[in-house]
DNA sequence: AAAAATGGACGAATTTTATTCGGTTATGGT
DNA sequence: ACCATAACCGAATAAAATTCGTCCATTTTT
């Protein structure tokens, strides 16, 4: 399948308002509602949209602590990142885990309703790897930029075929 | 407004599933269209709900290099923290931006198309306080758990107001 | 305690949208 | 140039969203 320039505009525009209808999309893209139709069921078939999702903002909805994890493993073995890894991945309020490359082995968000049980679940994840695990634990004081989607036109900038 | 069991069902799905229809929806949580309706108008108009957007499948589009970048200044003063974070929210390739407390000043998630573009942004970033910042970057080696939204079960759980 | 007022909820009617399908045009490969 | 494939369009149909009048239940006021 092509990313061709209305595909990238539809991943663009679904990106930014997965609930503009049919229509409206069409119209944006310039095709007809039913070749739209059929575009962006195609771009959900072959997987390149994975989820629509509501972005709820959260202050609005409870008081809650935000904490960035960097984690180091002591000992690196294979098992061990599975282990932390199947953990981060088990534990609700561990909204996000990346395995990285350098100093940290993990770097992980965390979203809990206060500090005590943003403790709690420092302490589970230590517990995991008795001891032999270091975490630093970051308290977000504030959201700069929250996630908003991919910067599309930096990474979809290849050159477009060409008609012939 | 109150986040009763029923609006709390809404936010839980839609932040699921953004595009399911207002009737399954108010299936779902057992209600008549119409007031299910009514209900998720009122949860955007009150900013609950801050957007809908589609999640892509960042692989599947192109190849890519993601950066998780600690941010350290060495003169902390507000005009350096302004600077940094206008500098952060401006660059589409700085996809997340956080200011925390303890070792680091800021987090930042940075998405280039590969290594070199990587660089030229860290360039750009360093350039703007001359020399008075550190960066440090962790290349991402696999995203362990995505983000998919706030656990509600585990942040909402207080004390449902019961009937009369 | 009764009356009034508020806030949802419901269901039917209407408008809008999604979806399907046949026919047509463009595209790519040989 | 030909065939095969893919993609488009537009009209018809099905489904969904939206509106609106009515009806309760809870709360406030008197």
């Amino acid at each position: 399948m092509t990313l061709d320039r209305i595909n990238r505009k539809i991943l663009s525009v679904l990106q930014q308002n997965a609930r503009i209808t049919n229509q409206a999309l069409a119209d944006k893209v310039s095709l007809s509602p039913s070749s739209c139709l059929n575009r962006v069921k195609k771009l959900e078939e072959e997987g390149l949209i994975d989820a629509y999702m509501a972005v709820l903002d959260l202050p609005s909805l409870c008081r809650s602590v935000t904490v960035i994890a960097t984690v180091s493993l002591k000992d690196q073995s294979t098992e061990a990142f599975k282990l932390f890894s199947k953990a981060a991945d088990e534990i609700p309020e561990v909204v996000e885990c990346y395995t990285v490359s350098g100093a940290f082995d993990f770097f992980l968000r965390i979203i809990a309703p206060d500090m005590q049980r943003y403790n709690a679940i420092n302490d589970r994840l230590l517990d995991l790897l008795a001891g032999q695990v270091n975490i630093s634990s970051h308290v977000v004081l504030e959201t700069g930029k929250p996630f908003r989607g991919y910067p599309l036109e930096q990474l979809l900038d290849e050159i477009k075929p060409a008609k012939k």
